[in-house]
DNA sequence: AAACTTCCGTACGAAAACGTACATTTCAAA
DNA sequence: TTTGAAATGTACGTTTTCGTACGGAAGTTT
């Protein structure tokens, strides 16, 4: 077995880690390379790694009945995912799939588990995360019950487009209307308004992000409160939002 | 300051520690009655003390805007409030709301991080409820984008009824619309068929459930995938529903 | 080149919930 | 007892999204 060499981590979870725990995770830290669509866990099955994004992205869906699926989380290099092998689960009853091909730092889950038990720093950067998950899902549940399609829609490209860091990703309307719970008509005709204002452009599967700004004018206001308050949690210096100050 | 004395906990969490633990914990309890409405904490305030429910249920809630507020989690004796504490963030951005009056026991915030830190089974069965917690807000956001007011409304209906250990309790339509974020008319609607049905019955703010099985048969999926994952966390012996093996 | 699959556009009736206004009932305070 | 506030009932036009069907365009496979 090939092992990469892991020169730089851009993850910031463990880039926060004092290089003694740091240098003792290392050797349990897996570089490899998700592929688009590829399933990390499935819902109930016993979770055999945690994952820490480096450049791709990760969505936890939960699956309704068979085919239904919605999106309760993304993550990206902020983010770790598998919360749920710390928290003394050993499964979930969410899907883990690969939302961007990209980058991940790969660990078994019963070593995270036994170094998260040493409670240093890594514990911390941990719990902190979870605080930061869980205020995410919150919003989406306020945001999927109060706010309009196009608000959502707009939403979600902010944080893929937060966490690809490129204005360019893969993305089929299908997908985009089962991760926000919507009908893929819906999809079309709202991306389709959006395209027009020159917001976005898309093309099978091929989503390009032109006006960031507009984006963020449409999206409400879940995309700043969940952005502020992981960047709080993660000690990074808040980046204030320009419509906190407009009147509702 | 008269305290008084706690002679049998009926919070689970805190039942489930050992002996040592809880004698440890003990002096730093605080037994007292919390009233209908009141607030325990405020968002993105200092929280001050963490709560755990013997026999009254707290609300948190997401405040959007000003006045309108939407639930995110609903917590009895089963579960503790504020899990930001040990999750290392000193406020959220949610409040905490006294669904139902009744006992808790209230421990001031930095005792309860030192007590977590110490990684005992306080720690263990801190951590497994928030995992339980994610999956509820989680389970809610997938149920407020794709189920029908009446299925959520008995969904709620339910997760209270656990909760209060009674049928009859405190409970105006006002307050359901406002935590189902729904319209207090839709609530009026729905609420009136349950009732013809003879599921439910209420008159100026008292709730008296008539037909728990009809509740269950009405309510959505989400009611038992959360309660599942709770008491799989928690230890107990799964209640295995009666729609399960029922097709969809 | 033909067949097929995937992705996107559009149309349209149906259903659910929204937003609002106003009436009624019931309980509590003055 | 009167007054008023709180809780509930009802009605109705509007909006949004659903659910479904169909068609076309753009790649891909055979």
């Amino acid at each position: 077995m090939f092992q990469k060499s892991i020169t730089r981590v851009e993850n910031r979870i463990l880039a926060s880690l004092p290089a003694g725990e740091y240098a003792r995770l290392l050797p349990h830290l897996k570089l490899l390379t998700l592929e688009y669509k590829q399933v990390l866990f499935e819902p109930h099955k016993p979770l055999r790694y945690a994952y820490f994004p480096e450049d791709c992205v990760i969505s936890m869906v939960s699956t309704v009945f068979d085919k239904t699926i919605v999106e309760v989380g993304l993550a990206g290099r902020d983010e770790m995912v598998c919360v749920a092998t710390f928290l003394g689960a050993n499964s979930t009853p969410h899907r883990g799939i690969v939302q961007r091909q990209g980058r991940a730092l790969r660990i078994k889950t019963n070593v995270l588990h036994d170094e998260f038990r040493r409670g240093g720093r890594l514990q911390e950067l941990l719990l902190r995360h979870t605080q930061a998950l869980l205020v995410q899902v919150a919003q989406t549940s306020v945001c999927n019950r109060l706010h309009s399609l196009e608000s959502r829609l707009c939403r979600w490209l902010l944080m893929m487009h937060d966490r690809v860091q490129a204005d360019e990703f893969v993305l089929t309307q299908d997908v985009i209307s089962m991760m926000l719970g919507a009908q893929r008509t819906g999809v079309t005709e709202t991306a389709g308004a959006l395209q027009k204002r020159g917001i976005i452009s898309y093309s099978r599967g091929r989503m390009v992000i032109l006006g960031r700004q507009k984006l963020e004018e449409t999206a409400c206001e879940c995309y700043w409160i969940v952005s502020e308050e992981r960047d709080r949690l993660n000690g990074i210096r808040p980046t204030h939002h320009p419509l906190r100050s407009q009147s509702h």
